[in-house]
DNA sequence: GACATCACG
DNA sequence: GACGTACGTGATGTCC
């Protein structure tokens, strides 16, 4: 302080700002700002680093100048030498992005300089304020970790890294680096650096790049005299991507020039005011730290408010026992408000809705309940009639006691929309569908159900009974007392209003409670990103696909359904003409016995349960001698497209839409794929000419067309990555039959001799080697003796021997951790791993498949997330998912403005969190129905 | 409600 | 050396 010019004897302090508040939001649990729910984590985690670190430079060394630098935007002029730099990088998690500018306010109120430039790196900033120092004489400390700034190193300027509290000299960066800080920059083009997308030259890593930056001197020489190098393939490297390694080191190099509107002088420590200082860190609510800051500073600390009502928190247990709760009935607009106010000063509402139905198409909204902290919630019944035990005859009329529906929901709407106030659900996007019906957007939400499934996944189920019992020790109050069963069950709108609220109140709860166990071990567990880009954004987009629905002709199907019922009761007499009785055909019991006791047929195999095995493969290898298992098999596919499709979908259309709406399970299944149920539309026939026409019943409305992408080979595609394997990876780059090329590889046929049985077999392999290979599945698959098999598999992994170790690693990993991750990070658990016996098999097979399986299903959920933004404004509407397959409803005149945004977000879908050594591809199709689109 | 079967990726 | 086996789903009909 004192004198601010700055020159000899002046010692300037460099912080790098992204490093503080990155590393305050991942060393903290997700803490929000109790008033209003604001995330505000990192910008309580940075304010202590930043008031830890200027309590710890007071003594003789401290400096006379200091500032903060923080990047500005993501885009700099690196990103116009290149546009992949830094392209890996995941976006900002959400619950950061608010965080950024209260950084800098932090910055300032601390009274430290904060400094930003845009299209610079704060590197950059860094990199000018450093040599504008040591050219003025002074000394400079620049507090990151970051290697990037270790060019700066050398002639008074040295790093600290704050965390370790370690020192870095120019010895310790030739430790790093193997080079002086004046050749980092050489080494880095060398290398590259995969966390920052520089491309660098291949295969030459740090220790490789500075072996030769110290033969050669530096990397203009080392360059100019590649030549000499007696490794051919490191010559031809730096040979050949000359280009490359010279742009990877503008990219790398600092820019000690930027163009700054501020001088050293600027930046001289001045001590904090209280008058600032204090209101900010009041208004964040950190009391702990104004308390401290007021304490040194003597001056009193500011008071601030707790939310909430004192008395429940000063020594009421946390969370009070369940059948202490105090649950009530919300029956007009006094008590309802009451409610509002405590969800304001929350900043967050666990809700729960009543129906009369699980299908959130139909069911009519009967009743909300609300909680906002453990053992209090209320139900707001709307539309309870009288039961049957109050009112015989049933009678319409609304029971006393209950808040018209309109105002109740004219009420919670600003709440349920508010994006400063979180809704908590359990499954919300059963709740944010019905919602949806009554105009009301729910938003933001948070889901008890997909937290579990991101830190469970594997390890159990995720219903709400199943995650009270496991993490509150408490059994929920079971429904079914309350609606009855079979023909006398009652729907909710008839339940007691006491105990409604007894039932609904409670679900509230309980679901809030999860929250507050499920919110801090989501960070533990290293799954928040998971949930925040996988899980939870998903749930608005599924909600809209299901609303959306799609259209069928009740009349194709139904005039399927006749002609499959005309064709079936003629095979059915033919079949029991050829047995000498009837039987019923449907039944593999007395087909069985039909089969192998009656008729005497060899090689009956009984199940389990003593039952004559009749799968399809059984009756396919008899019907090569015998008559009647062909009509059985031809029956059987009839019968199964008529119940399962042409019947079972017409009573799916709902009458007021004219649409069937499926409804998806995000946490379903174990791999992160979705499974859609009610009706399942994602087995829909295809594979034979007669299930396919099925689809022609899927159609667009007048001057639409149905759209439909695919991804082509996707999970062959991320073996090829996970597992490493080049030869795959190079015909995926080349775009060739890739069953054919391994075909090729493992028969040692040229492709143009290739026939079509040795391709299949290839196949077979291929999809085998996704599954978790087995000799004897692949010998039952391909019809072929198991050594044969076995030596097929033992070449496979001869020519692709990183399939082998990705496989032994794989088990290894699972065995360690209990699960498995994508390259997403999501986490699949495999408990059995470490079981005995056969379980232990199947689990091995699932751990294997469950990292292939389970990233394609993450890229397509990416791709999912971002589709509303790409297609926004088009007349387009995204209708269903089939694991690799998106399906659009579009107006004829959008189809290729459609098809182009659509196939761009799915192609690159990886982006920016992984970037996938093999290049992504989808298909297109289009036509009035599902069958020509596809 | 378990089991067998079969539709899809 | 022996387990049993391809991975992941959901819907339907039979039978107890």
């Amino acid at each position: 302080m004192g004198d601010t010019t700055f020159g000899k004897g002046c010692h300037l302090h460099l912080i790098d700002g992204s490093a503080f508040i990155f590393r305050a939001y991942h060393a903290l649990p997700p803490l929000t700002r109790k008033s209003d729910g604001l995330p505000i984590g990192a910008v309580a985690g940075f304010c202590n680093m930043l008031h830890r670190y200027i309590e710890g430079n007071n003594g003789p060394d401290a400096p006379t100048h200091a500032a903060v630098i923080f990047d500005k935007g993501s885009h700099t002029f690196r990103n116009d030498l290149y546009d992949l730099y830094k392209a890996n990088r995941e976006a900002m998690p959400e619950d950061l992005r608010p965080q950024m500018p209260l950084t800098r306010r932090a910055t300032e109120a601390f009274n430290v300089a904060c400094k930003e430039l845009e299209n610079y790196e704060a590197d950059d900033i860094i990199a000018t304020l450093a040599c504008q120092a040591r050219e003025a004489g002074g000394r400079v400390t620049i507090i990151s970790s970051d290697k990037d700034l270790m060019q700066l190193v050398g002639d008074g300027v040295e790093m600290l890294d704050a965390m370790k509290n370690k020192r870095i000299d120019r010895d310790g960066v030739f430790e790093k680096f193997g080079v002086f800080p004046d050749r980092v920059v050489d080494v880095q083009a060398l290398a590259g650096d995969s966390v920052d997308n520089v491309p660098g030259a291949p295969g030459i890593g740090i220790k490789t790049a500075a072996l030769l930056i110290n033969e050669y001197g530096d990397l203009e020489t080392l360059l100019d005299r590649a030549g000499d190098i007696k490794q051919p393939k490191r010559r031809e490297t730096l040979i050949e991507k000359r280009d490359q390694i010279e742009l990877s080191k503008r990219l790398v190099q600092l820019d000690c020039a930027t163009p700054l509107d501020f001088g050293l002088d600027e930046l001289d420590v001045r001590k904090p005011d209280a008058e600032v200082l204090l209101p900010f860190l009041a208004e964040m609510e950190f009391r702990t730290l104004s308390r401290r800051i007021a304490d040194q500073l003597g001056v009193e600390a500011p008071v601030i408010a707790e939310p909430a009502a004192p008395e429940a928190e000063a020594d009421a247990p946390e969370a009070p026992a369940f059948d202490e709760a105090d649950y009530s009935r919300v029956s007009d607009a006094d008590a309802l408000q009451g409610w509002i106010d405590q969800i304001r000063e929350r900043g967050w509402v666990a809700v729960d809705t009543e129906t009369t139905g699980l299908n959130e198409m139909i069911a009519d909204l009967v009743g909300i309940s609300l909680c906002v902290e453990p053992g209090r919630a209320c139900y707001i019944p709307l539309i309870h009639k009288a039961s049957a035990t109050e009112d015989l005859f049933g009678s319409d009329e609304l029971v006393e006691g209950q808040m018209p529906l309109d105002e109740a929901l004219a009420m919670l709407k600003p709440v349920l929309e508010d994006p400063a106030i979180i809704k908590i659900g359990q499954n919300m996007k059963y709740d944010a569908k019905i919602f949806a019906r009554y105009g009301v957007d729910v938003a933001p939400i948070d889901d008890t159900m997909l937290m579990s499934y991101a830190m469970h996944g594997g390890e159990h189920g995720h219903g709400m009974d199943t995650l009270s019992e496991r993490y509150l020790g408490h059994t929920p109050i079971p429904i079914k007392p309350l609606l009855g069963s079979g023909k006398s069950a009652i729907t909710f709108d008839r339940v007691p209003l006491e105990k409604a609220v007894s039932y609904a109140a409670e679900d509230a709860d309980i679901t809030l409670r999860l929250w507050q166990v499920f919110k801090p071990q989501l960070h533990r567990s290293k799954v928040t990103t998971v949930y925040e880009t996988l899980e939870r954004p998903l749930v608005p987009v599924l909600a809209q696909m299901e609303r959306n629905g799609i259209k069928v002709d009740r009349d194709t199907l139904s005039r399927m359904s006749n002609a499959f019922a005309q064709k079936m009761a003629g095979l059915e007499a033919e079949i029991h003409e050829l047995a000498g009785e009837t039987f019923n055909v449907g039944s593999p019991k007395q087909l069985g016995e039909i089969l192998f006791d009656k008729m005497g047929i060899e090689g009956g195999k009984r199940g389990k349960t003593g039952a004559y095995a009749t799968g399809v493969d059984v009756l396919e290898d008899l019907a090569t001698e015998h008559d009647l298992p062909a009509r059985v098999l031809d029956w059987r596919q009839l019968s199964k497209l008529k119940s399962t499709y042409t019947d079972a979908l017409q009573t799916h259309i709902n009458p007021d839409t004219g649409r069937v709406h499926t409804s998806y399970s995000i946490a379903g299944a174990n791999t992160g794929r979705l499974a859609s149920t009610d009706p399942n539309l994602q087995n829909i026939p295809i594979r034979t000419e007669e299930g396919r026409r099925i689809r022609e019943a899927f159609v667009a409305e007048p001057g639409h067309v149905l759209v439909s992408l695919d991804y082509s080979q996707i999970e062959l595609r991320i073996l090829a990555h996970i597992a490493n394997i080049p030869a795959l990876k190079q015909a995926f780059a080349d775009g060739l039959d890739i069953h054919a090329m391994t075909a090729s590889e493992m028969f040692d046929v040229p492709l143009d001799e290739m026939t079509p049985d040795i391709r299949r077999k290839a196949k077979a392999i291929n999809f085998g080697v996704i599954y978790g290979i087995s000799g004897f599945g692949l010998a039952r698959n391909l019809r072929i003796p198991r050594s044969e098999a076995q030596g097929f598999i033992d070449r496979y992994f001869e020519r692709f021997p990183g399939i082998r170790s990705y496989m032994d690693e794989t088990k290894a990993f699972a065995k360690e951790n209990g699960y498995v991750q994508t390259l997403f990070g999501r986490k699949i658990h495999t408990p059995e791993i470490n079981a005995k016996g056969p379980r232990a098999s199947f689990a091995y097979r699932a751990a294997i498949n469950a990292p292939i399986q389970g990233t394609a299903a993450d890229v397509i959920r990416r791709a999912m997330v971002r589709m509303p933004a790409a297609i926004e404004g088009l007349p387009a509407r995204m209708l269903l998912q089939v694991h690799d397959e998106l399906l659009f409803e579009v107006a004829e005149d959008g189809v290729d403005t459609v098809i182009d945004r659509a196939r761009d977000v799915m192609e690159n879908a990886a982006d920016p969190a992984v970037h996938l050594d093999v290049k992504l591809t989808a298909d297109s199709g289009q036509g009035a129905n599902w069958a020509e689109a596809h």
